[in-house]
DNA sequence: GAACGCCTACCGGTTTCCCGGTAGGCAGAA
DNA sequence: TTCTGCCTACCGGGAAACCGGTAGGCGTTC
């Protein structure tokens, strides 16, 4: 029985590409693709997945959510991340939201074959690059579980919506909430990361991965 | 004779699923790979290079920097464009910089397969999406020479310190400047660009590199 | 000289941001 | 149970953003 996997990425053309590295192992067959958290969902609500390439840098859902909402519905599905950074605060994260593995994007493509066979057995895989970064947060685990997650899984939706442009009273719509709600978010989230206006989020939203540093809605517009 | 490709992209774990990709096509065959500007010259000095799959954003010298100096050293060598954005000004300026095509990452896999058979004829290939944002510029040739720096230099400098964190008087202090001479730069920036709030244009910054992005300098510290 | 582009500067107005405080509901931990 | 953290929601108020228009100075170009 082939591995069934499907490939989350908000580039299509890495995923076609992604599709033909994986193509090589004929244990592997790659199910479907996703261009969003949302789709992620869609998808394994409707067909048998039993892994998932999650990138984290997503528009609308991210990885880490999206991984987190996943595996509420499907415990038995391997996720593994698939970024661009090897940001500390976002391996744990991922691991803490039930990811099974963690790869950059500079890391070579066999390594990702390598995390496919490792995470298939059941086994945890991290990349080299980020594994020196968990260790340490492995040794006291209460790290791990309390104060990596800075900010928590509402502050770090509002903080990509506003990231890409959204304003508070736009954000509650989306998200049902009183506009007030989301200012009590936008007033924590600053406080926390002693930031103290839009370019500055918006900054740490892209260099943090929480929002996709393409633009990705020019890209569609035009 | 099978087409002699480089690759030029700062992500490793992509140049790999590329090359998967282009395996498909038996005429095409990838002999070399760049992580950066820098590295596709080098690459290009050593060995003969028939086309080069360019990636716009990379840490260091970019694409479009890379493929002007690439021309002149080497004439004969077709560039294809490869970006995450379709933005209007980066496709002029790669064009103008003496690409063949250029083609988003939002695009299928066949896409570049396509692009690159076009391209190898002598011809431009543009895909779907850019091409409706260039035809018009393609009808006055003077934009595609001049309109490239759509913003002026003082505008340019607003902009940089709007996604740095500065408020409009804090910039107006900053470059001696009446607040509302500063405002109706901001405003300018904002009409010609098409975007409409902080955020927007602290992306924009970032991705068009008028400010640092810091992205570049996360995916190094780790 | 006229036209154009750029920089400079101000007027008005609405919306949003940003900062401060308070407070109830609710789940999990001590 | 009490405490803590998170999410929810409101109040007020000053600052800044955002949108529209007008306009003079200045250098270049036609």
């Amino acid at each position: 029985m082939k591995l069934r996997i499907a490939l989350a990425d908000d580039h299509q053309m890495f995923r076609h590409a992604l599709r033909a590295l994986l193509a090589r192992d004929p244990e592997l067959e790659v199910v479907a693709e996703a261009a969003s958290g949302e789709e992620v969902l869609a998808v394994a609500a409707t067909q048998p997945i039993d892994l998932v390439c999650m990138d984290i840098a997503m528009p609308g859902m991210n990885g880490i959510e999206a991984t987190h909402k996943l595996l509420a519905a499907h415990p038995a599905i391997r996720v593994i991340g698939l970024s661009a950074f090897a940001d500390r605060q976002f391996v744990i994260e991922l691991l803490n939201a039930g990811a099974r593995g963690y790869i950059t994007k500079g890391e070579a493509g066999d390594e990702l074959l390598r995390a496919i066979r490792t995470v298939r057995q059941g086994r945890t895989y991290l990349c080299p690059d980020v594994a020196g970064t968990v260790t340490g947060a492995l040794r006291d685990r209460d790290e791990l579980d309390t104060a990596v997650p800075r900010l928590t899984a509402r502050e770090r939706q509002v903080l990509q919506l506003i990231a890409e442009g959204y304003t508070s009273p736009r954000i509650a719509e989306r998200l049902h909430l009183a506009p007030s709600t989301v200012e009590v978010h936008r007033r924590n989230i600053m406080r926390k990361l002693d930031l103290h206006n839009v370019a500055e989020l918006t900054r740490y939203a892209i260099t943090n991965g929480i929002s996709p540093s393409a633009v990705s809605e020019v890209a569609r517009q035009v």
